[in-house]
DNA sequence: TCCAAAATAGAATGAACATTCCAATTTCTG
DNA sequence: CAGAAATTGGAATGTTCATTCTATTTTGGA
């Protein structure tokens, strides 16, 4: 079964029918469909009694309406009116129909195939909502707060870790000192000791946080250590202190993630701050 | 900070209002609060017992949460949520897509958000290629290797560690046994020295291939462990031996590359595993 | 430990809603 | 120009919803 048909696509497709129907309509339906197709926020929002009162016929003839382009009734209508905005914006909505894509897939027998395309779904839909999130102005904050760094400190633990590894492959390939805070061969502490305001400290962390970087995070704030924060909610403890805020929600959760829009977003960090100091 | 207040500004100065106010708030208000800035969509949708039950709290705590941050009630905040969604309708899916796509050739440009636009580009289109170079058997076929292996050995350094060391957080945390290759505390041939035909080996390696693994593969191949090789061509030096090589082609060099594909493949390997073995 | 104040859960209420139904009207058809 | 069929307007219906209210629980202070 080729679906399709969801979001942007569902919504592209019954706007086709209804153009296509639309010839064939009684008159007083024909009125809908044109207001339909031309006020489509409208219908993704409004109640029957307020597009029809838009539209100028009775609420009665939005439902024939919905009726007769096969749907129940006008709210079943209304979720692909609703879907397209989603498409546009809102990343958790999004994140979660792909989600759901994904568990109907597996739900068909579980082959890896539709796993993978669901991993692939959730991924495009991250870089999707990566790119609206984050703004110009931010990103040259962030690089402007890491030229002047003398030593990049990472910190990114369970999850979060393949990130800011990357991160600190990445900086030293471009000839930056980096110290990864991984707590190997002793305290993440003492790793970090040497911080000070004339560094620089990037922070990855998602839910659940990981409690060592909840700890030591307010430590090198408080040290006046200038900080970058990529996190998935501005109630995230390491967003107090921080200079910088990336925030990268409605990521799904635990082992279901995938880091890509974070892997993306830090890498994009790392070659700008290198196009920017030659 | 004086912001118009309109649309996507209205929203956003709530949020922030929301997330300042956060601490003060009784704790279901905090409930709330978290869901609510996590989810706007649904908040822009939802019906107040959808909310209330998505949050977990009583359709009451939304309403009085709506009116400790300023509203009269329920409705009248979810217009704010509402807003941004209609401000962000404009482009459509394809015309972004296409702008991206023509912002790739800006690359060099070096305007840090250029830079963004141009990975994101990039992953989306190594995750397309992706989808089309794996196939099912190949999935299946991995996933038959590692099922009955006692221990997993992941064996990726350099720019590929990312990779394994998300997919040994993955495998952990879905109680396989895991063992990472990273030739901490000693050497790499030491670490691996357990592994046997019993185990199995998932080894990743992107030109330029690191020594340690160009040297230690054929060792564990010759051992007899089962391998699955993920690499970028078939002339890979960890091609020849492994049971089944993925071949994910035409990756950006060096510092340059993101690794997107492989995590989402290497993500939907444990995943397939996971639900494979119930 | 006890008391007062705040917060909360859950039921009650009344409004708004989508939908259905039917009589009135218009549009086809022979 | 009938007569039948389709379409339409508008009221009726049953449901769902946001909101309000109150009894109960939790919290904080003396």
């Amino acid at each position: 079964m080729n679906d399709g048909a969801t979001g942007t696509d569902a919504y592209e497709a019954l706007r086709m029918a209804i153009a296509q129907r639309h010839a064939e309509l009684p008159s007083r339906l024909q009125q809908v469909a044109e207001f339909v197709l031309d006020h489509p926020t409208d219908v993704a929002f409004g109640t029957v009694a307020e597009v029809a009162s838009r539209t100028g016929v009775q609420p009665s003839a939005i439902v024939r309406f919905a009726r007769a382009v096969g749907f129940n009734g006008f709210t079943e209508m209304q979720q692909v009116f609703r879907s397209r905005l989603v498409a546009g914006v809102a990343p958790s909505y999004k994140a979660r129909l792909s989600r759901l894509k994904r568990d109907q897939g597996a739900r068909l027998g579980r082959r890896p195939r539709a796993v993978l395309d669901g991993f692939l779904a959730d991924a495009h839909s991250a870089l999707e909502s990566l790119s609206q999130s984050v703004t110009e102005r931010d990103l040259d904050a962030a690089i402007a707060l890491l030229a002047p760094a003398r030593d990049i400190y990472l910190l990114g633990l369970g999850g979060s870790y393949p990130v800011v590894a990357h991160l600190a492959y990445v900086l030293r390939k471009l000839g930056r000192r980096v110290v990864l805070l991984d707590g190997i061969g002793g305290s993440i502490g003492e790793q970090a000791h040497a911080a000070t305001a004339a560094d620089a400290l990037i922070v990855v962390s998602f839910r659940s946080y990981y409690p060592d970087t909840v700890r030591l995070f307010p430590e090198l704030v408080a040290r006046g250590v200038p900080t970058i924060a990529i996190t998935d909610s501005l109630l995230s403890p390491i967003v107090a202190g921080a200079r910088l805020v990336f925030e990268i929600p409605d990521m799904p959760e635990a082992a279901m993630r995938t880091m890509v829009a974070p892997l993306c977003l830090v890498q994009s960090l790392a070659i700008g701050l290198d196009l920017a100091s030659d």
